[in-house]
DNA sequence: AAACGGCGTTAAACTGGTTTAATTTCCCGC
DNA sequence: GCGGGAAATTAAACCAGTTTAACGCCGTTT
């Protein structure tokens, strides 16, 4: 059952026995079915969800009802609303499971605990912040620097999978334009 | 001369006499006069450099050769190419003061060895990293969310100081759109 | 198997933002 | 303080991406 998320941990940090012992017993399963909600808009988010199988996005409704996706998880990544987890506000996101989801789930509380009973979690959060500002500033980029064609095509070469796993309208929403527009890309790099 | 810096760190974590002695006998100061570079895209960047004083912009020039700017960084921050500085590799990025400039500058392996001897620097780049995480975010729901000029007067409001600072066609860079069309925006503000 | 609703596609009108180019203003180096 | 070059402004033509609406294709429900 944890075998997935301590050869993740395991990628950055090494644990002895005891350690994975308590590592492992402060983290909560939680599954999901296809549709249901991880955290929803208003919500405190509680936990990091590490994903052991299924796939998720989050996303906000604006103003004007409009919904826009900011990221999306699969296995072996971690999902929540950031700001929300760390300073106990309501959550601005929504993260919905896009499939059926199974997901392990840590607290604060649990995280501080991790982090002054084992040092070398503060190491391993600190690398996964660490990539996921890299991840961040070449999205940035590619929002002020590439057309629309060029970030579409970015994200089939980076994520394959997900671009084949994930409904079309969401990925449109994700790299900034329409549902419709992203339709026509597509035809033309049929044609090509 | 460290006075700033300690500060800086003091806010996060706190540290010994003995601690805070081998923290700044690794930084090593330096200054840059306007229009100098602190890392030149293709160069391997060395450093973590905090800024004391000053203003800085991170840019990259892409194929057609125009620039794009993804960051600012003035007193207080830290700057460089993360991802040449992590990996040893060609930085993709150009940073260069757009103001006289002192930075105080920490090489990877004065990094790791304060990770090594003071674990508390583990802890407190985890909560920068954390920070910036948060704010890309922020950054990045502007770009796919918002309109320019939305974008224009969220930034007024958060970031006045280096609004009023920089010049207006890095600034027109950075939000996504051009020097022209940012000049339509504040007339039409004025005029308002 | 019929009816429903959500998703992707197509086409056409439209608009927010770009491009180009001319004019003015502002630095700042001498 | 003066001259030159870069930065900001204005106007007009242009284009990338949006909007609206109609249609066809599944997959689900009944």
């Amino acid at each position: 059952m944890f075998d997935k998320i301590l050869a993740h941990v395991a990628k950055h940090i090494s644990l002895t026995q005891e350690e994975q012992q308590l590592f492992t017993s402060l983290l909560k399963p939680r599954k999901l079915l296809r549709r249901q909600f991880l955290v929803q808009a208003g919500d405190i988010c509680r936990y990091e969800s590490f994903i052991v199988s299924g796939c998720l996005r989050s996303y906000i409704t604006d103003a004007d009802g409009q919904e826009h996706v900011l990221h999306f998880a699969i296995e072996d990544w971690w999902i929540s609303d950031f700001g929300s987890f760390l300073h106990h506000t309501p959550s601005q996101t929504n993260i919905e499971a896009l499939e059926p989801v199974e997901t392990l789930q840590l607290d604060l509380a649990s995280l501080e605990r991790l982090y002054r009973e084992i040092p070398a979690f503060e190491r391993f959060f600190r690398i996964l912040h660490q990539n996921a500002y890299l991840a961040q500033n070449e999205r940035i980029l590619s929002g002020i620097s590439r057309t629309a064609m060029e970030r579409y095509e970015a994200f089939l070469k980076r994520y394959p999978a997900i671009a084949a796993r994930v409904p079309q309208k969401h990925l449109a929403s994700y790299l900034g334009m329409t549902p419709v527009f992203m339709s026509q890309l597509r035809k033309k790099r049929m044609e090509r």
